[in-house]
DNA sequence: TTTCTTAATCTTGTATACAAATTTATACTC
DNA sequence: GAGTATAAATTTGTATACAAGATTAAGAAA
C-alpha cells in the first residue's frame, strides 16, 4: 500500500492523533516497507502541512480553533469563486454530475441512521463529490490543487460525524440552491449560496469544538 | 546547501528549464550529496507542483498560458482578501513595515537602470516584501501558506525582467494606493486596488508571453 | 536504408548499513 | 530523596548497495 495515502488516512480519521510522533521504524513495520519510502511520504505530508518537524523526525500537526477559522475562511473564498465560475462555464455534463451527486446525497441521508459509521462515510464521500464537481466545472485546476489541501484537515473531514438528521437535510437544501444558481447561470447567486453553505459548516465545527472544550 | 532550496531556485531562475529531466545522480553530484536527500527534496517539489512525475523520475513542470491565467486569478482572489483583512487588522507595526518597503521600492526604482540583473533582483525582493507584509497583516497563516506556493511559479517570478521604468513607477503608485486604503481602514478599497494591481501584473505577463510567441 | 527485435546500459526505487545526535536511563553527589 | 551528570540506547539523517524496470544501442531482417 502507498505509504503517503496510508499515513494521511490514519491522520484524517484520528488513528494517529495530533502531537503523536511518527517514528519511521514504526511506520515501516506497519506497512512492511523500508524506511526510505516512509521518509518520502513524510516529506510529502510535511509539504502538505499535515505533519510538523521536530528537532528530529516529525509529529502529527495539531490544528487550533484559530487554524480552523482561517481554513474555513479560505475555503469560503475559494469555493465561492469556484461556484461563481462554475455558473459561467458549467457544461451539460457538469450539471448532470452535480444532479447525480445530489440525488445520491438525498438517498444516503434518507437511509442514514444516527452514528452509523459506514453511512457517515458515504455522506462524507458524496458531499465531497458534489463540491468536487463544482470545482471541476469552474475550470481552474489550480483552485482544485489548493482546495484539495485545504479541505483535508482532519477536524473538517470528521465534522459530519456530529450532524443530526435535520442539519443533513438543511445541507442538502443548500446544495440544491447552489445547483439551481449554477444551472441558471447566476454567478453571484451561486457564490453567495456557497458562502452561506461553508459558513454554516464552519459554525457547526466551531460550536462543536466549543462544546467539547466545556465538558 | 539545502537541496530543496537549491533545486527550487534553479527552476525559478530558469537554470533548469521546463521539461528538463531532473536526474538524481546529476543533482547529487552538483550538490555533493547522496541520492537520499535529493529524492526527499524532489518529493517536496512534487508536492509543490514545481516538478511532475514521469514513468520514472521527474521533470521540471511547464506552465502553460492557461496555467498562468488561472494562477493569477487565484492570486487576485487570495491577495485581494488579504488586503481587505489587512485593512481591518493591521497594526501600527504592520503599517510601518509596509511604508518602509515602499520607500525602499521607490529608491531601487529610482536607481534602477534597464536590464541590470542585480537591481531587478532587488526590485523583485522588495515588491515581494510589500506583498508579504500585507499577507502577514491579514492575520491568516493559511493564506500565506497557499500564496507562497502560488507566487513561486517561475514565469511570475521573472515577470519583472521585462518591466520598463514607467511600468515600475506605475506599480509603485498602486502600492501607495493600497497602503493608503489599509492605513485608512477601508477593506473594500484595499481589495479593489489589490485586484487591479494583480490584474495589471497578469496582463503584463500574458502580453509578454504573446509577444515571444509571435517572434 | 529502414525497421523491428533483442541485448546491454543506465536510472530509478527499495533495502540496508553506518555515523551523528537526541533522548532515556542509571549512577553519583548534595 | 532530588537533581545533575554521564553513559547507554534509540532514532534520525546520509550514504551505499542491489534489483527491477526503462531507455538506448546494436544487430539482423526486410
Amino acid at each position: 500500500m502507498d505509504a503517503y495515502e496510508y499515513i494521511k488516512g490514519a491522520i484524517i480519521d484520528g488513528k494517529f492523533e495530533p502531537g503523536m510522533r511518527l517514528g519511521e521504524e514504526f511506520l515501516a513495520k506497519e506497512l512492511n516497507l523500508s524506511r526510505t519510502p516512509i521518509r518520502e511520504a513524510i516529506k510529502h505530508l510535511e509539504a502538505d502541512g499535515l505533519v510538523v518537524p521536530l528537532k528530529r523526525g516529525v509529529s502529527v500537526r495539531n490544528f487550533t480553533t484559530e487554524d480552523i477559522r482561517q481554513i474555513y475562511d479560505l475555503r469560503t473564498i475559494l469555493e465561492g469563486y469556484a461556484a461563481s465560475q462554475a455558473a459561467i462555464y458549467r457544461t451539460k455534463a457538469d450539471l448532470e454530475q452535480m444532479e447525480a451527486a445530489n440525488i445520491v446525497y438525498e438517498q444516503v441521508i434518507e437511509e442514514h441512521v444516527q452514528s452509523d459509521m459506514d453511512s457517515i462515510k458515504e455522506i462524507v464521500a458524496v458531499n465531497q463529490r458534489f463540491h468536487e464537481v463544482i470545482i471541476h466545472a469552474a475550470n481552474n485546476a489550480h483552485i482544485h490543487f489548493h482546495l484539495s489541501k485545504v479541505v483535508v484537515v482532519p477536524i473538517v473531514y470528521r465534522s459530519f460525524y456530529w450532524y443530526n438528521d435535520y442539519q443533513l437535510k438543511q445541507s442538502l437544501e443548500v446544495h440544491k440552491t447552489i445547483l439551481q444558481a449554477i444551472r441558471n447561470k447566476e454567478p453571484e447567486r451561486a457564490k453567495i449560496a456557497m458562502h452561506e453553505h461553508i459558513y454554516q459548516g464552519r459554525d457547526h465545527v466551531l460550536k462543536h469544538l466549543e462544546d467539547i472544550k466545556n465538558s
